[in-house]
DNA sequence: TTTATATATGAGACCGGTCTCTTGTCCAGA
DNA sequence: TCTGGACAAGAGACCGGTCTCATATATAAA
């Protein structure tokens, strides 16, 4: 199988011009598909390119087009369900449009995320889809449009930019969550987060700087503040980065003198950890404590019982901030705007309901 | 906000050299950190570029140089867990060493992986790691090669082909699956595999075209034959690729006159799909029936029992494979071989010891 | 037959970097 | 003072495409 790999220096239009007897301007048409050449010309030249393995080089053709016909996307981590089925759907229909698409990854970081936006920015590609780390420092995101290059926000939303985000109804998903409940007669309900904070407790609100995760804060707040609630700040906690983290944030929850009847949980991965900490704990769902989490991730069906939970369409999202950033593309001038997708509560067997004694 | 976005073309070293009166050569060697410059000229450069808010062009430096610091990486499905762990194992390699990564999905469909292969190539990515879709049809892949671009395979191995691989070492654990299972006294064992097939029953075991597939269920037959087990091969079922052909293989192997006593699925997908199966046929884990699966995800932990799992380092193999690749980019030549990551059992709930009376 | 128009091809500039080759300057050693 | 080498900067070719402009031929209209 010892190829020689003589073959080095690739075949170029100059080569297959040569072998067809045509001048480079001809046969750079017929590869490239544009302008106007006999059919016995483009014939000519097809054979010698077939004979060659000509391919073409589209680092070259991107450098004089300007258009690399790649979408960079900037995720907080692949890993994370949430985002690999967004990426699916992204590269879905990217792919339809005949975009290709190449992923960096932010590790939830702003200088990661810095350096990832100028590295994507310098291979230009075309537009940029980014889930920002921070909403609350927009410099180098800002460049990104000032340099010309289309910006869909992904998940999260920063209204000063003035760019397209395509978001869930974070807000209305918490309200909707809360609001299930309440309605199931709990009074003490806690929201987890792994918002990475130096402080386990909620301070000031405004201060978060996921847009998402404030969003859900303040849907939590807001529908347990109309139903009268007075203490519901005090049951939201922040910094369930990992197992051990989560542990102690469950625990110092359980060990209060009046403990959460109810959890609401970020995200997928939160949940689990959740769970698991639950399960260490040896409480049992839902006769001990009810849980909601955000995100229909596999696991949510298959615990005993089937988690309740907030069904955010990824995929869907994915897909449209993709559309989105394709129209931008093809030069589509409407003003920027944000596009919150609907997500929906699907009820399971996580949540009990409240006899009016406990509550 | 409106930008003017007036500075529609970029600023180039042209430009950053007028600035900064001096020559574009000059310019180009403090920008592109190469070459002797004196400090003082460095200095004026650097001032004017950062002006100018100069950002190199990617694109026209790897059309120079030739080589484009982007890796390809060809996978089945980014949505499905083993591939998005594994694809963090290879971006974090890989921007450690400064290289990016460019990802594409093939579907496991052969059309869309030779396609993909064209495009990546096209992109002039410096190196190639791929999830060859099928094992017996490889042109495309040996094109890769003898252009001149270094290619790993991912998960499955190609002999023929004469390139480096990275994998589970498959055919060993269905090994040690199996023989765990006839430990616990288990002698009619299924294998349940995702592999599209016009048939559900295994015919021809060397025309599994996913080497990965095939040597597990070589090693499940394998362990079986030694044992003196006669009728491994009935038991072994391809074609679960989605719920509802889950759920037929499922039913017609619990409603044979000998149905299996414990299952072995061939991935965490499959994996999940034949839980909910056997949930909703009402048997019980592992008191009805047994199971193993492949992969340790993170449902498997969750359900009540927890799933007994070969565990493949998956991020591992996924790190392997760059490293792999990124030795051959920096022209070590040396000859190409299989890496086969070891995998281990997981015990955990889902096993039963089976009583004598009822082998 | 002459002029206009469409069609087909060639020549060469250009994109934005890298890199080689050349020229110029400065200082040490003879 | 002259020579040689180290260092610094400039000029311009090159990578492999695209694309504009000029040129040549064929066809149609006047």
């Amino acid at each position: 199988m010892e190829e020689p790999l003589t073959s080095k220096r690739s075949v170029t239009v100059a080569d297959v011009a040569r072998a067809a007897n045509v001048s480079k301007a001809t046969a750079a048409r017929v590869l490239g598909g544009y302008g106007i050449v006999s059919d016995k010309v483009r014939e000519q030249v097809l054979a010698a390119a077939a004979a060659l393995e000509y391919r073409p080089n589209e680092l070259a053709r991107s450098m004089t087009t300007g258009k690399s016909g790649i979408i960079g996307v900037l995720v907080g981590d692949i890993e994370n369900a949430f985002f690999s089925l967004a990426v699916r759907g992204i590269s879905d229909v990217a792919r339809m449009a005949g975009f290709n698409v190449i992923i960096a990854n932010s590790g939830e970081e702003l200088d990661a995320e810095k350096s990832a936006v100028d590295l994507l920015i310098g291979k230009r590609v075309d537009g940029l889809i980014v889930t920002p780390a921070r909403c609350d420092r927009m410099e180098h995101l800002r460049d990104i449009h000032r340099v010309g290059v289309p910006l869909v926000l992904f998940d999260r939303s920063i209204p000063e930019l003035g760019v397209d985000a395509v978001t869930g109804d974070d807000f209305d998903a918490a309200m909707m969550a809360t609001r299930h409940l309440l309605d199931m007669g709990h009074r003490r309900i806690a929201y987890i987060s792994a918002m990475d904070a130096e402080n386990e407790f909620l301070g000031d609100i405004s201060s978060i700087s996921n847009s998402a995760v404030r969003e859900r804060v303040e849907g939590v707040l807001k529908e347990q503040a109309d139903a009268g609630i007075k203490k519901a700040r005090y049951y939201v906690r922040l910094g369930a980065t990992d197992q051990p983290r989560t542990d102690g944030v469950v625990e110092r929850l359980l060990r209060d003198a009046a403990p959460p009847t109810a959890l609401i949980t970020s995200d997928s991965l939160v949940g689990l950890r959740v769970f698991k900490s639950l399960q260490t704990f040896g409480l049992s769902i839902p006769r001990d404590i009810s849980m909601i989490s955000f995100l229909d991730a596999d696991w949510t069906t298959v615990t005993t019982p089937p988690i309740t939970v907030i069904d955010q369409p990824v995929y869907e999202m994915g897909k449209k901030a993709a559309e989105r950033l394709i129209s931008r593309l093809n030069g589509k001038g409407m003003p920027a705007e944000r596009t919150a997708i609907k997500t929906s509560l699907i009820r399971r067997g996580s949540v009990a309901s409240l006899p009016l004694s406990d509550q």
